[in-house]
DNA sequence: GGTAACCTGTGAAAAACTTGACAGAATTGC
DNA sequence: GCAATTCTGTCAAGTTTTTCACAGGTTACC
């Protein structure tokens, strides 16, 4: 049991470094690296080279000890640690300016998360084509998550409407909500749910803003320390 | 020294909070309710009420002891601590799809950081109007940050031009960076960043997704455990 | 006025996370 | 073949963050 469960025993900060070294990984295939050692892949990441293998370590089996990482192993190795070894194919409910910016952002489909169904109950925005894909009345949702084995579902919809339509989604089989509506979502054991709140993201960056300018006005009202 | 830099020597994992209380208090503010107590309002956020308290403890002074949490004196006092208690003019650059989704996004305004100006290079979408802004020429945006006396700026540029026009911000005065574009920033000491990687966010959801499925699968298989 | 019910501030304990240190493996140069 | 170098896996120590526990303040009710 323990050993099954291996992969998923892991603290939340080495999950949030997964993406990024993956990412990092990928820039570097693309330019021919074909070896990088802990202490490079790390230092490119302005983290320690300790923190890297640690975070690695808790899946095993990337290297032989003494050689460093293949560059063409750990690729599809993360790839299928994150899940994404296959693409998981995604829905994007709503299709009001956040929606439309996440459907045409082509990275999505580039790290393995393809658009297969947008949705509004907009009648007016019913039939705008992005990137191929048209957007489509609510009520195809579950129809169109059933067909396409939908497991993750982006959620751009207005804060009054989301509760309803996490429902219908997670009864429909989604399992993965990426939230950015700006409330909380009640789903049921067993649906994950990662909130995305902007406002969070620029209240916290001006907190920071607003320290180093008290630092510096500190400073220069008080040079001599 | 020590005392006035108390507000700003606070763990991040803090930092990210604050957004969050406010948020909440100012729902509550807006149906009335004049107290609220640490249990309560943790509750509401899913997190142990000694955290909350121990956050507050940073900065002090939010309540007499022995009473509750006063909504109306609480959310001026995040504001401040914030750095919101004025609104903070704010920039975005790159008109593309992401950058007129956030110019649209009222709740930027709603939550202190009214739009000041929005840049392009690209001639077809400069004089576009968002919300009563035009999309500007990149080459008025020195003048503007220093007319509006704008320290934040939303970059939602490609990768490729990020570096270049985060040297042009900082130049031209600002100090706070929301970083859309999926690459690292090199700034001087005094600017802060704050990276928002959507690749990544929807790449750990899909990561817990998959552990999610994976002990799914297990347990059917195993029933017994 | 006394007691019970709440409440916060605070410091200490517990848990989680990061960093340092080093054993042992592979390679390179001689 | 051997020494020097480079590397990972691993565990222990160090640091940070969360949680607990409780002293002391306030109110409400009898």
């Amino acid at each position: 049991m323990k050993k099954n469960r291996r992969t998923c025993d892991v603290p939340d900060a080495t999950i949030h470094r997964l993406p990024l070294y993956l990412e990092k990984l990928k820039l570097l295939q693309a330019i021919g690296v074909e070896d990088v050692s802990s202490r490079q892949l790390a230092e490119s990441l302005d983290i320690k080279a300790s923190q890297l293998r640690h975070d690695f370590h808790y899946f095993g089996g990337f290297s032989r000890p003494g050689r460093p990482y293949r560059v063409e192993k750990l690729v599809p190795a993360l790839e299928q640690i994150i899940g994404i070894s296959e693409p998981q194919p995604t829905a994007i409910v709503g299709a009001g300016h956040l929606g439309q910016a996440l459907a045409n952002y082509q990275n999505l489909e580039m790290h393995g998360f393809p658009v297969k169904g947008i949705f509004d109950v907009n009648p007016k925005l019913i039939g705008l084509e992005i990137r191929g894909q048209p957007v489509r009345d609510m009520d195809e949702i579950e129809q169109v998550i059933r067909q396409e084995r939908i497991r993750i579902a982006i959620l751009t919809v207005p804060a009054t409407a989301a509760q309803a339509v996490t429902e219908r989604l997670v009864a429909a089989g989604v399992i993965g909500i990426f939230n950015f509506a700006p409330t909380d979502l009640k789903v049921p054991e067993g649906v994950v749910v990662r909130n995305e709140r902007l406002a969070v993201g620029i209240m916290s960056l001006s907190f920071k803003v607003n320290c180093a300018v008290l630092a510096d006005e500190e400073k220069t009202l008080r040079p001599e320390d």
